[in-house]
RNA sequence: CGGGACGUGGCGCAGCCUGGUAGCGCGCCUGCUUUGGGAGCAGGAGGCCGGCGGUUCGAAUCCGCCCGUCCCGACCA
């Protein structure tokens, strides 16, 4: 095919727009591949939905070839199945009510629909079913950014595995994550599948497909020898070990007056800051007080130690702190406290300094233990510095793009909505559940921050929004369209550009846009009979006769 | 939701502090010249200055409220 640049709607700019910080975005608005219509929702221009397409049917085929079946889910979905399932009250679902006030959902992804579809399911001899669909998801995000990084409508290619067991829902899941490791392959990302926080979807393990990028939500630790990477939220890392003073037999009281920071106890005792530990009292959605304690050095990571205590929590008050532990915020510790105490990892062994639950003292030598018996489980934020918990080599942090994220669901949805089945002993059990997402436009997102210069993008030929970006320079029309011809019926797609524009405005363009080649015909070509030819990626460039295209 | 910034032709910006008939670059239209890396000259079109209200003889400019957009944080399949 050949598409005339006369006659495409492509609007490019030559300065970055205003609004934009993010590589893909700068680039993927300058290239005229998206406008943005309000915050977080964009129209995929024509360039950018030709990208959109291609990277849509990359994924189609692998779905297709472990056997999964396409079909629509509709956006529009009765509140009742997302009462049923209790998703109805997360904040950043989309709900509207119609004329006669029936009230709807617009959904985040479709697992109350296809398992809706599921119910149909009435034997183990109908399991395995994928199921999947490209469909368009909505959600009320507090606060979109970066272009197509995080949005508040988009296409998510969402399936759906229905199982009778859980060694049903493993090969499952298994066939999906083969499958999307073929996708990010072939879209030429570089990319890392890491275990990951589940967060409201529940279930007992996810893995998400994570693209080192210039932006992105995720911030992944990756080890210098290349054998661990690791969504910071759930990597278990090993911390730098602390200098310990000399061991006490019992924790001795100090009296430490206008110390309430961990550089001031720190100083104030003369001891290493990392053999010291810190407080942190949390109150659970169900009332119940908990101290959280980290090494002083470390950070609470609230996703680890929600997922440790296996419910959502807030920041304790002062007065709940104070009626608790009989001393202010700055000065408590696990030593003689009623409540549970979760300690980090890193406090297992050794003795540390520590809150004496009395105003203006502190412990030192508590050890875990003898002095308290704390619950032990990660807790604490990696940094840097930290030490790959496989080999020991240094680890560093980088910044990533969720692209993909793979779920083993369980049971929840099919018990909450009955979608059930008898298995060979006529017994009736429910449908055992994975899920499966990939942003299309995410994907396209990632790419861009990955293959860039300073010009513009260089699309991996998998997913270039043309194969060949033929220029036309004036006196050479002639040739420029009997290249392109040719390219044509050899199967490539073609942008001719043969707009009455300067040659330095369509190699700005073409640089730009970034097909990943270019073939100029002009008045040097046009002496040899011939075109240019020039690899977008390499920027090696070779005389070619037409003939030989 | 907390903090910060911004809103002026299509795009990028100045003007606002110190009120007095809206400006620059790019783009766009016409003509001539030019033509392998974003041309030159000449002429031209295009703006409820985000909205509403207030102060004032007079508001892009000062005040108030609202809306929108971006950034940081909280949040996030």
């Amino acid at each position: 095919m050949i598409v005339r640049a006369s006659k495409l709607f492509l609007p490019t700019l030559r300065e970055d727009p205003a609004d934009a910080e993010a590589v893909s975005h700068k680039l993927l608005v300058r290239g005229g591949f998206i406008r943005q219509l309000s915050a977080g929702v964009w129209t995929f221009l024509p360039l950018g939905w030709r990208v959109h397409q291609r990277i849509v049917q990359i994924i189609r085929k692998e779905m297709d070839a472990i056997g999964a079946q396409e079909m629509l889910a509709p956006v529009l979905t009765p509140a009742e199945l997302w009462e049923a399932s209790g998703r109805i009250r997360y904040p950043e679902v989309f709900k509207l009510r119609d004329r006669n006030d029936r009230r709807f959902v617009l959904p985040m992804t479709h697992e109350e629909t296809f398992t809706f579809h599921a119910r149909e399911i009435q034997s183990y001899r109908e399991l395995p079913q994928f199921w999947y669909h490209f469909g368009t998801k909505e959600r009320d995000e507090p606060r979109p950014r970066g272009g197509l990084i995080r949005v508040r409508e988009f296409i998510m290619k969402d399936s759906y595995s229905f199982d009778r067991d859980d060694a049903g829902l493993e090969e499952s899941f298994q066939r999906h994550a083969a499958a999307y490791r073929r996708i990010f392959d072939r879209c030429g990302l570089d990319y890392y599948e890491v275990e990951a926080e589940p967060g409201m979807m529940g279930g007992s393990e996810s893995w998400d497909y994570l693209c080192p990028a210039g932006s992105g939500q995720n911030m992944l630790a990756l080890c210098e020898n290349g054998d661990f990477g690791a969504d910071t939220e759930v990597a278990r890392a090993v911390p730098p070990p602390p200098d310990f003073p000399e061991r006490l037999d019992a924790p001795q009281e100090v009296e430490t007056p206008g110390v309430s920071t961990i550089e001031a106890l720190a100083e104030f005792l003369g001891i290493d800051p990392r053999a010291t530990s810190k407080a942190m009292p949390v109150v659970t959605d169900d009332g119940t007080l908990v101290l959280a304690l980290v090494r002083g050095d470390d950070r609470l990571l609230e996703v680890k130690l929600e997922a440790a205590l296996q419910r959502s929590f807030r920041p304790a008050e002062e007065d709940e702190i104070r009626r608790t532990f009989g001393a202010g915020g700055g000065s408590i510790g696990p030593v003689g406290v009623s409540v549970e105490v979760v300690a980090d990892e890193a406090l297992r062994e050794g003795q540390f300094a520590a809150g004496a639950n009395r105003d203006g003292w502190h412990l030192r030598g508590v050890e875990a233990g003898r002095d308290f018996e704390p619950r032990f489980a990660d807790i604490r934020e990696v940094g840097e510095g930290d030490r790959c918990p496989n080999c020991g080599g240094a680890l560093r942090l980088q910044v990533a793009l969720e692209v993909g994220h793979i779920f083993k669901l369980g049971t929840r949805f099919p018990q909450a909505l009955g979608a059930t089945f008898l298995d060979e002993d006529g017994q009736e059990r429910p449908i055992v559940m994975g899920s499966y997402g990939i942003g299309p436009g995410r994907v396209m997102a990632a790419i861009v921050e990955q293959h860039h210069d300073e010009l513009g993008i260089r699309w991996p030929a998998s997913v270039a929004p043309y194969d060949v970006h033929v220029v036309a320079l004036p006196g050479a029309e002639e040739i420029a369209e009997r290249a392109a011809e040719r390219l044509d019926a050899s199967g490539k797609s073609v942008l001719l550009d043969d707009r009455d524009a300067r040659a330095g405005e369509k190699f700005a363009d073409a640089d730009l846009i970034g097909s990943p080649l270019r073939v100029t015909a002009g008045r040097k070509s046009l002496e040899d009979g011939a075109v240019d030819v020039r690899d977008r990626a390499t920027g090696e460039d070779r005389r070619v006769a037409v003939e030989e295209l």
